[in-house]
DNA sequence: AGGCCCTTCGC
DNA sequence: CGAAGGGCC
């Protein structure tokens, strides 16, 4: 009796063991199977990982690899220029006659998926959304560009498939191919900008886990009205997890989505509007760098790097924006609320383009995912599907005062305006003694919002 | 998933 | 004279 050819199973953004479809196919086929991960940033085209993921990366590889020798197996890392090329030379090392995938939906990767299987027997399997693009049209079977209706269709769906169980045991090859070191990776910084990233994440299979029940137990029943509120932990902060996926979309939905209680509701929602931004890249590749409506293509968007850098390092002299930028800077994450004002004051009151926040978010985020980056910063642009209209600006003092009332977020990360009272910490420049180590603000914001909207009529058809 | 400004209405 | 509601950007 001949061993079957083992199957190399290939790790993009899925590095977990449950619900992992590619991996659970092979076990099931009682081949012998042989991991790996290719590490390949030339390939990814203009998108190579940014600096907080590739932070995020290393752990969750490193972790991936420990829950594999726990079974028995390994981890092989292979990196370079082509990840045909590497799977091309694993199949010849190791006579492995098929490779499994679970997809992915971005542009670069589409492309690169179909190279392979044209040139190698590959084999995929759904990816991490909860319905792949193709299982989602309208009526007249176009893709939908309005979060409402692809809400109500996916409603009407009903559930997701189930998430597979994890395999116990699968047969592992008698030798496994040489691996590369993850150090030489040098995926961690050369500088120490990530100190404090360890006391806020736990990038790891069982921080997944720890932080999904916390979640579910603590906070999602609070979600509708505590997700607004930057102070509280009233978010999942699931989405670092989610990007790497070290959870499954799928999983979540069915451990939160029985239940039908306002906040479980409300947080399907959210992770539906994941699956929506991945359909949208899907179904408009170009939206990554283009504005999806095009008449944006004109708009005339301001080239001002000294404004840009005070954005990003948080010394704009608006309390809440800082309080944002700050954050991201510290932890590699900001709250979603805050995503939003941020936003609309880099896009709209230094009418700087949207290009350039999503490439800044892109860099330092550790949640950076193509899709909802870009689908987030269009929205705020007011350039993409659903958007909010340009002509709704954000007001970085009253979204502080409304979401932030007590200014706990605010002094949590600018100690500058620790002591002012909450009459003045949203504008501080109305205090008494306003803190010389405090910038005053750079820009008017109702000017800025007179600016932005004559901006906005110059590109009007 | 806004906010500004004006009107109206209640006190 | 502040709150509430609507038109508009």
């Amino acid at each position: 009796m001949s061993t079957p050819a083992p199957i190399l199973v290939w790790f993009r953004n899925d590095l977990r063991l449950h619900d992992h479809p590619a991996l659970r196919a092979a076990a099931d086929s009682n081949a012998s199977i042989i991991p790996v991960y290719l590490h390949c940033p030339e390939s990814e085209g203009a998108w190579p990982q940014g600096s907080a993921s590739n932070w995020w990366l290393h752990h969750a590889l490193q972790d991936l690899a420990t829950q594999l020798e726990k079974k028995g197996s390994q981890l092989i890392l292979r990196s370079g220029k082509d990840p045909l090329v590497l799977l091309q030379n694993l199949c010849q090392e190791t006579g492995a006659h098929h490779i499994y995938w679970n997809r992915r939906y971005e542009p670069e990767a589409i492309q690169t998926d179909t190279r392979i299987k044209t040139a190698l027997p590959g084999k995929s399997f759904p990816g991490d959304m909860l319905w792949e693009p193709h299982a989602v049209h309208t009526q007249s079977g176009g893709p939908y560009k309005v979060f409402s209706p692809y809400y109500k269709a996916l409603q009407q769906k009903g559930e997701p498939p189930e998430p597979l169980p994890e395999a116990r045991s699968w047969q592992h090859p008698q030798t496994f191919p040489p691996s590369e070191s993850l150090t030489q990776w040098a995926l961690l910084p050369q500088t120490p900008w990530d100190s404090a990233f360890l006391d806020h994440w736990t990038p790891t299979l069982q921080g997944a886990k720890t932080q999904l029940n916390l979640f579910l137990d603590e906070s999602v029943a609070h979600y509708k009205t505590l997700r607004d509120s930057p102070s509280k932990s009233g978010t999942s902060r699931l989405s670092p997890y989610f990007h790497f996926g070290q959870l499954s979309p799928r999983t979540v939905w069915h451990e939160a989505g029985n239940d039908e209680s306002n906040g479980h509701e409300a947080y399907i929602r959210q992770l539906v509007w994941r699956d929506f931004a991945k359909q949208l890249l899907f179904h408009f590749p170009h939206t990554d760098t283009q504005p999806l409506q095009e008449k944006y293509a004109s708009f005339p968007w301001l080239k001002n790097p000294d404004a840009l850098k005070k954005w990003q390092q948080g010394q704009t002299g608006y309390p809440l924006i800082d309080a944002g930028m700050r954050e991201l800077w510290t932890t590699g994450w900001m709250h979603n609320r805050v995503r939003m004002v941020v936003a609309s004051f880099l896009v709209k009151d230094l009418l700087i383009s949207w290009q350039a926040g999503a490439a800044w978010f892109w860099d330092t985020l550790v949640d950076a995912d193509l899709a909802n980056n870009s689908f987030g910063w269009q929205w705020a642009g007011g350039c993409g599907a659903d958007a909010a209209p340009y002509f709704r600006v954000f007001n970085p003092i009253l979204q502080s005062k409304k979401f932030d009332p007590q200014g706990t977020y605010i002094r949590k990360w600018v100690p500058e305006l620790r002591s002012l009272s909450d009459a003045h910490i949203h504008e501080p420049w109305n205090a008494p003694s306003p803190p010389a180590t405090y910038p005053a603000p750079m820009v008017n914001h109702a000017e800025a919002r007179d600016r932005a909207l004559d901006a906005l009529a110059s590109i009007k058809k």
